[in-house]
DNA sequence: ACTCATAGTGTTATATTATAACGGTTTTAG
DNA sequence: CTAAAACCGTTATAATATAACACTATGAGT
């Protein structure tokens, strides 16, 4: 087991991030394959946007930006792209946990780590806008449920707040 | 202290819902005295039928409410009451902490426990939608978030599953 | 290869949630 | 008593999300 203080908090850290984000496509690839279900190019395309920004996006952001690719492929074609499309494709991400709704935000992102995101955790920093994902969840809210006899489905932990960086470089 | 077994989750047990509904408003009253803060009647309006609700409403529930005890004191004056009424009235009471919202489900919804609002944590059962705060704030998460140099404003955390007597009934 | 069932996509329209902006009224402080 | 601030009411509109339907691609069984 790890100890509690080897947090890792990778959004709020220096990191190569094209190599992350690859990483994460990577990841996101066998997933699919070993369950047997479909990234399809819009999925793909989608899920490429949110690790690409590795921040969190709304799903009208998510949607200019895919109007904004089809206007590149094409010249100018003009037919654009309309909301179910965002969303169908952000349901199936989250279905397969490759991606989290920031409830607070209403906006979506990328999941840092696979594996727990059944009780993924953030901060949130209203300085920089940054949200970082804790890779340590914390059961011990969990089994406090489970002790009132309540059955966990899914939970959502958002701590918002000021990171270290922008507390130094703030007031 | 007390230990952390003893978890009270009022919103999932049986009580006088009328006197805990009395006591909600008679306390908003108070603190809103000593704060020096105005409980004005619209506030209370709306702080009254989410304190007789136990339960999360939406903000155009709320709204439907207002405006269905306007028709009910003017016979039908017909001018109806519009969604900035009910916004301004819980940006107050969220302000004081007298109501949470509940990002996961668009609402907001009484506080049970004033006092540590600032970290309320809430069990939110699929099976009779009853939301029940607990009432013992988890500080791990939140050290946590200090030992990474946050600075924590605000917390959300909300726990969906099903509740332990959806789980008897239910299949 | 054929055909039906299913999953995915595209499109239109609309529902739901929330806020901006402005003008009037009440309250409060000086 | 007056000026500033807080509160309220109203209109309009922004931002977020989904329902419903038609079409296409995929896949499983024959």
């Amino acid at each position: 087991m790890s100890e509690d203080n080897t947090q890792h908090c990778i959004a709020f850290e220096q990191h190569d991030h094209s190599q992350c984000q690859s990483q994460s496509m990577r990841h996101a690839k066998t997933l699919c394959e070993n369950r047997r279900v479909k990234l399809t190019p819009r999925r793909l395309q989608v899920l490429t946007l949110l690790t690409q920004s590795h921040q969190p996006m709304g799903a009208y952001e998510i949607l200019d930006c895919l109007n904004q690719q089809v206007v590149e492929m094409e010249g100018k074609k003009s037919q654009s792209i309309a909301p179910p499309i965002v969303y169908r494709a952000l349901e199936f991400l989250l279905a397969e946990g490759l991606v989290h709704r920031i409830e607070s935000k209403n906006a979506f992102i990328s999941c840092d780590h696979p594996g727990h995101h059944y009780a993924a955790q953030f901060l949130i920093c209203s300085g920089c806008e940054k949200v970082a994902e804790l890779d340590s969840p914390d059961s011990s809210l969990l089994t406090k449920a489970d002790n009132l006899g309540f059955k966990v489905d899914h939970s959502v932990v958002e701590i918002t707040g000021v990171c270290r960086d922008c507390n130094k470089n703030g007031a």
